[in-house]
RNA sequence: GACCCUAUCGUCUAGAGGCCUAGGACACCACCCUUUCACGGUGGCGGCAUGGGUUCGAAUCCCAUUAGGGUCGCCA
């Protein structure tokens, strides 16, 4: 029989980190092994439970490209699913709860008690097998000895996480059950359900959870915990991605950047480890600019585009060449597509402000005349490329006795309002002639020059 | 309070009794490359939580302690 598995997050308005990892390795263990792999929403709290809600996490997984071969195709509950066990929300299969809930009511296995139904749990301690962890023998906690039954529906009709998780797992046919470690202490009480029901219970691997990089539990409110600061923030969904795939488990053979098709080939439960590990925000930036390096052309290009955009800066109102000539000169020196606006923007306008210790440091009276004497070489070139002003900046230079840096950065300070950026004899390429000369004029008319 | 899980450099990890003087990656430091920044290269810093066992031999097995995390809800 072919494995299938399932992510069932409940909407909450995010997806969270850790709630990715474990659609990540659902999907893995599924594609994998040739299995199935199906998302199903868990909104039985009808109280916040919105369209909206569900949209986050379905636009979260497409972009981590975790497609799921069964589940909802929308985030309206009663809308369109794929996959013949459905509906995909919990909220669309009250029907099943009240029939299982009834069945165990004539077997004398949950009564009713004050309004609400309980499961009658047994005292015996359950063996959990779990293939990451291995046996876990469950015994009772003090307050469960004095009443180990549980309630599967509350006093106003609606089922509870225990009951519904378990019986859609039983009816939607999930042989595995992939979820985080916090669930493994509760896994007693699913598996007494099963067993109520009378089928054997799935397998469980319960994965180890991501902490905050100070070993504290991660929360919504925790920096980096919610997908929409790597959606929405620079990232590259391949190095988001598989950064989450090292967090837990390892490719081993000193490997770290690798595609998600490779670690398909290779993922596997027992091979999961058993500790929580910590988030390391810089490994994750590492592995983006890796990955921001590598890219295509042409993704790079939409990409940069989309995030000047965002940062307030049309570049259609540029030459579809200058656009591709600039971002070249700016391709593998950032990491963060958040980083561009800052670092490439004065190509797309003239209103940008100088750095302060730059201008300190580069716009001074003893700096005038050397930029003066190399606008004069420059406007001398008959070719306005990074060969001719290379070389016109170093005869500059060797005639006024100074290296070369004396005029690389003030220059690059007057044409960029930056301390650092792209080459700049590229630079001074792209912009062309009449930009560079205005913006040298500029800055040379700055009162640091006077003195 | 009880129950459960876990414990290798700051972080992610390799290691399944001798191959370990513990390997790699990120971060950090130094140097090299160089028009800045970044990349790249070279080197460095840095760890088996503690205490008992078992064994000829333990990071690897057992126990305890400590520490961290989780669970015990008419939340999921």
């Amino acid at each position: 029989m072919k494995p299938r598995v399932r992510f069932a997050p409940s909407p909450t308005g995010f997806l969270h980190i850790g709630g990715a990892r474990t659609a990540l390795f659902n999907w893995l263990y599924a594609r994998h092994t040739g299995g199935s792999f199906l998302l199903r929403i868990e909104d039985t709290d009808t109280a916040r439970n919105t369209h909206e809600a569900v949209e986050v996490i379905l636009h979260g997984l497409r972009w981590l490209g975790l497609h799921w071969d069964e589940g909802p195709l929308t985030g309206d509950a009663t809308g369109p699913y794929k996959g013949d066990r459905g509906p995909y929300f919990q909220s669309q299969r009250r029907e099943n709860y009240q029939r299982r809930v009834e069945a165990l009511l004539v077997h004398g296995l949950a009564y009713a008690h004050e309004g609400a139904v309980k499961f009658k749990m047994p005292r015996e301690p359950i063996t959990i097998p779990d293939l990451i962890v291995g046996d876990v023998v469950r015994q009772l906690t003090d307050r469960e000895e004095a009443d180990p039954d549980f309630v599967i529906v509350r006093s106003d009709g609606q089922p509870v996480f225990h009951l519904t998780n378990v019986v859609d797992d039983l009816e939607m046919g999930i042989t595995h059950v992939i979820r985080g470690e916090d669930h493994l202490a509760n896994t007693a009480k699913h598996i007494a359900l099963f067993r109520a029901f009378g089928v054997p219970p799935p397998q469980y691997a319960h994965i180890p959870l991501i902490l905050n990089a100070d070993g504290s539990k991660m929360s919504k409110r925790d920096q980096g915990a919610l997908m929409t600061a790597y959606l929405g923030g620079g990232y590259v969904s391949e190095a988001v991605v598989n950064y989450l795939c090292l967090l837990g488990w390892s490719p081993k053979g000193n490997r770290e950047k690798m595609s998600l098709a490779e670690v398909v080939e290779i993922f596997d439960l027992p091979q999961v480890l058993r500790h929580n590990a910590r988030f390391d925000a810089d490994k994750l930036l590492w592995l983006n600019g890796e990955y921001v390096r590598e890219m295509s052309e042409d993704r790079f290009y939409e990409l940069s585009v989309h995030a000047l955009a965002k940062a307030g800066c049309d570049t259609n109102a540029f030459p579809l060449e200058y656009v591709k000539a600039a971002l070249d000169t700016c391709k593998g020196k950032f990491r963060l597509f958040s980083e561009l606006p800052a670092y490439g923007g004065f190509y797309f306008t003239d209103q940008f402000d100088y750095q302060p210790e730059g201008v300190k440091k580069d716009f001074t009276p003893e700096n005038k005349p050397r930029l003066l004497k190399l606008r004069d070489a420059f406007a001398r070139l008959s070719s306005f490329d990074p060969g001719a002003l290379e070389a016109a900046l170093k005869s500059t230079a060797v005639e006024l006795g100074v290296k070369v840096g004396v005029l690389v950065h003030p220059t690059r300070l007057a044409c960029t309002g930056n301390t650092a950026g792209p080459s700049l004899y590229h630079l001074l390429a792209v912009l062309g002639k009449e930009k560079v000369f205005q913006r040298l004029d500029r800055a040379l008319a700055r009162s640091e020059f006077a003195g």
